[in-house]
DNA sequence: GCGGCAATAATTGTCACCAATCCAGCGCGG
DNA sequence: CCGCGCTGGATTGGTGACAATTATTGCCGC
């Protein structure tokens, strides 16, 4: 009903941006969207753990409420909630990423297909406007935002190739890389995709869905082999990280 | 940390086959599972509506437990909730419908591709005896059964495919196609595909990908093909419907 | 001095009640 | 006689408090 009419429109931004007033069935989309939001801006580290209450203190809602949020988000594999423990930051192994990855292979060369027979000459400008903000905060430095906008930018794309599962899907995909690249990304992650999405909107304002699909392709996996993917960073490392203490501090 | 370790077992079926004693977090997930089977076999009718009293009624528990099944369900586009209407199976239109079998196409095509060099022999005959217990329920009549065992074989090839993101995705696009073809699929739906899952296992058995891929593409675009889609069964037809009555019976 | 164990405390999960909202039937006015 | 507004019933949504479970911490025994 609603589902298909709303595409490429603003369909992207799904959780209100502005905090309602009273009403609690749109409060949850709005911690969900908050939390969202933080995630992809990685500024909740994976692993942090998301107490209800807390949660509720902090936005000025009721339990039930976030606990919807939170039951959202763990749906999205974003959070990860054990039960009688609470609601923790997921933490993505190899093995995850690696499908994450291929999975975002697989979908994104199909949108940007869609996008190079879709698009039209306003889309083309649109994108080219993303790419211009992105590098903008690149250049500034502002690695935050750099991110989100560089999620964003895939998730224009599949706005624009105008298939909804896709699209949220894809919305999944973007959060979860966030976490990966959070948690595997230390070094050169920002560097990774240099002019990539430049070459992408002009393969598809140059309406060749294949060099697009190639670029795209190539992007994901250079943005994936950048990453430090070592297994073993669960717990074994903390007595890795601490091992040159040596007890110095005594009676 | 569940989430790829128990991949290629029994991640398929996520919700409890029996009913579970008195847990009520394992309950949630047992009513999905019951709402969703149903959907799957097209017990329930698009537009069905689902009273959460009812629900709770039928299952014997209690009513936020029916809340939350209902809530996923809604997350995965089966059910639509309606603020303070109830909770209703989903009606796809047409435009979701196309949509749903283009996300398909994609998906399906890269699992197809990854299960040709993945499967091993027992994989193999894994699928094979899938689509002989398949072809023995068509041939025997039993329409629910053959819907829900059509839907499952592509889902044990996502799952060789050995991907979770995709394999979760697909899962709510089958789920979405079983009730495009309770809607749209009145008449000659069942023979669609008498042996292209046959050829399909063939072919991968053969590790050809290429032709599996083709094979699996062209399937899903002859079943989207066989459907009676016409746009306008939302309001309009109704009185294209009821054109001819003409209040026959009055006073 | 250290490992195992039990009690405590915090947090989560669940249930029962109450308020808000929407549909149906009915009376009234045109 | 038909359309419209109103009220009643029913269902959903939200909040509060209770019970279950688990992690932590202090204590005891070895």
């Amino acid at each position: 009903m609603d589902w298909h009419m709303a595409a490429r429109s603003q369909l992207l931004k799904q959780a209100p941006r502005k905090r309602p007033r009273n009403d609690n069935q749109e409060a949850a989309d709005w911690v969900y969207g908050q939390i969202s939001d933080a995630i992809l801006e990685q500024r909740l580290a994976p692993g942090t753990k998301l107490g209800e209450e807390q949660l509720g203190d902090i936005f000025a809602v009721s339990r039930p409420v976030v606990r919807r949020a939170l039951m959202r988000l763990a749906y999205d594999d974003v959070v990860e909630i054990r039960p009688h423990r609470g609601a923790f930051i997921a933490s993505p192994t190899v093995e995850q990423a690696r499908q994450v990855f291929q999975a975002r292979r697989v979908v994104e060369d199909a949108i940007v297909r869609a996008c190079a027979t879709r698009a039209g000459s306003q889309d083309v400008a649109r994108l080219r406007q993303m790419v211009a903000t992105e590098q903008e905060a690149a250049r500034a430095g502002q690695r935050s935002r750099w991110v989100r906008l560089s999620g964003e930018f895939h998730l224009v794309l599949a706005d624009l190739a105008g298939n909804q599962p896709l699209l949220r899907f894809l919305r999944d995909l973007v959060a979860q890389t966030s976490l990966i690249i959070g948690l595997y990304g230390r070094g050169t992650a920002s560097a990774c995709c240099r002019t990539d999405h430049e070459r992408i909107v002009a393969a598809i304002a140059a309406r060749n869905g294949e060099t697009a699909a190639s670029i795209m392709r190539d992007h994901l996996s250079e943005c994936e082999a950048a990453l430090h993917m070592q297994d073993d960073r669960e717990k074994q490392d903390l007595k890795a990280i601490f091992a040159h203490v040596r007890r110095s501090a005594g009676s």
